[in-house]
DNA sequence: TTTATAAATGATATCGGTTACATCAGCGTT
DNA sequence: AACGCTGATGTAACCGATATCATTTATAAA
């Protein structure tokens, strides 16, 4: 692997020029430029990019915290992510953290050991919580999909109460009243900011809120079978299952058909995110669309304005929702409504 | 954030005391080792990774390309590959290449320019095609699940003909002969080594093949579901069809069940990749397992191997699959069959 | 021609670590 | 006391680029 010097010294110039004449080409003369050029073309040579980095003190580098790439919805994320980052000449760290607070620490020390200019992280929970401490500066960071509310970092959600409450209004004008919901884990701020969205259309139609209809799930297919199983086992069970996610949405409606009963027909399921699968269950799922690609897209535009020092006040960015209506949501059966 | 010298001057010694007291502890003697180990937790000092990844020479970044990180699949394989990765103190440095040349040319460059130390493609593309040229030198490589066989670099792969073979046979001992297979592009050699069991299977049952039984599709969802269509509306309909990945079966069993036909009892439907939502279609699909996972780590381990030179020749890693039976597949239809 | 000014180029410090080599103290041997 | 050896530490070169400052060369004005 050829060096500057190498380069330099086939044209018969200073490593000084050949840097000039590669970085700001106006610099040097159109003599000494091809010179450098044909030398450069010669060689092979390609700038360690390791040492302009080191010698820069920027990496260039984001560290991504997702807590599963194997969910559909943090597939899109990442892709918009990757999208955003590589126009403007970064390059993605990627964690699939699983949810495990060493690793995501692990991959967090990356900006403290200037490996990686910034963080974006699309769970509830600051990474850098026990890594801070230590040296008391604060570190560009991210929040998105998930957010914390404690924390003043630029942030990218989803009006999340609003959208929650579109839907179970959606489910309320079909008739239905016991409606129940699969939610996730109980102390995210994403399933809080959705079950208040939940209640506050209950409230606005006047149905009493009933805590037996809200079941705690984690976000898989499984979980929604499971759900779907034992709610349809209540003394009274739902006629709407509003689930946090398309994926328990999709387990749902296993469990559902399996137990004999018919979605819409008897009990009617609504999802969220819209991946791509939604739309291919049967019946088709009706489901809030997220726009996941510029989740990411915007929350690594922010994350680089941050470290370029563009960025004023922490700004909290809300991306629309869209109702999409499609099979799995019908009229409340008649005797139940 | 303080340096190696600050350390060494609260300390009381020369940084390459330091620099050995964290390095090779047992070079320095107690006393000095915790007065440095004072200093540094005194300072919350961190060594500059990228200082040392530049010294070094070794980056302990891994390239990635995944053509497409939405596909479930490959969400599985990345899974794995981060896993193993981090076990061994690498990064990845994840590229969602959409199967864009310009776009894997352009991250295979990093590897070229210092900033990894190798790279995993999962396409059947050699991304340092046009880069090599100029400089001659062999660059870390692994290929994995699409692989090429013009290029002699280790390999991880399913063997993808008796899997396909093992598929047909399963639908022809339910009585099928008219089997199609939505296959993906022509040009894959997945694609073509798919078909080739197939045609093994055929071949061996003593079915005639039938090009026309061959639909191309491009693993989506929607692809899928255009191919099942289409096929149906031949004059003369397949009993069973055969998709490459799991996405384009569940598309296709949609298309079936809009066209009024039932799946099993009409047309058998198997996939391939046993991704999560296989089991939760309508109904559960019959597939090939791959451990995608291990895909993974197998890729990144033997990649680390070659990297740090462990490597002799370029081995060839064939995986285990798994015919998963479930209720998308049945006997052919009597009056058909 | 001389001088002032601008343009082009060169010499070298620097980033923050690691490491080869030099130095030095302490200890046992003869 | 002189010598050699070992273990602990210091000095400084080095990785490959960038950037500052000094210096040379070209250009224009006097």
């Amino acid at each position: 692997m050829s060096t500057i010097r190498d380069v330099a010294q086939l044209a018969g110039v200073s490593v000084a020029t050949v840097s000039r004449a590669l970085q700001q080409p106006d610099l040097v003369s159109l003599k000494t430029r091809t010179k450098v050029l044909t030398a450069v073309k010669q060689l092979g040579y390609k700038p360690n990019l390791m040492a302009v980095k080191f010698r820069s003190g920027k990496t260039r580098n984001l560290v991504v915290l997702v807590p599963t790439v194997a969910n559909v919805f943090f597939a899109r994320v990442i892709s918009g992510m990757q999208q955003a980052a590589h126009d403007k000449g970064y390059s993605l760290l990627l964690c699939n953290t699983l949810a495990d607070e060493e690793m995501e620490q692990s991959y967090a020390r990356m900006v403290h050991t200037s490996q990686a200019d910034g963080l974006v992280q699309l769970r509830a929970h600051n990474p850098f919580a026990q890594l801070d401490m230590k040296t008391g500066s604060v570190l560009p960071m991210v929040n998105a999909c998930e957010v914390l509310d404690r924390i003043a970092c630029p942030t990218v959600l989803l009006d999340n109460r609003a959208a929650a409450c579109a839907m179970t209004e959606h489910l309320l004008q079909l008739g239905h009243k016991r409606i129940a919901m699969i939610k996730g884990p109980a102390r995210s701020p994403l399933t809080r900011d959705r079950v208040a969205g939940y209640r506050d259309a209950l409230n606005a139609a006047g149905v009493a809120f009933d805590e037996s209809l809200l079941y705690p799930g984690d976000f898989t297919l499984q979980s929604g079978h499971k759900a779907a199983t034992e709610l349809l086992a209540l003394p009274n069970p739902p006629t709407a299952l509003f689930c946090e996610n398309d994926e328990m949405a999709i387990g749902a409606m296993q469990g559902i058909k399996q137990s004999g009963l018919k979605v819409p027909g008897d009990i009617s399921v609504a999802g969220f995110d819209d991946i791509s699968f939604a739309a291919f269950s049967d019946p088709p799922l009706t489901t809030i669309a997220q726009p996941a690609e510029e989740f990411g897209s915007t929350a690594v535009s922010l994350l680089i304005d941050l470290i370029e020092g563009r960025l004023g006040k922490a700004p909290k960015v809300i991306l629309p929702f869209d109702l999409i209506q499609r099979a799995s949501t019908g009229p409340a059966p008649a005797g139940l409504s």
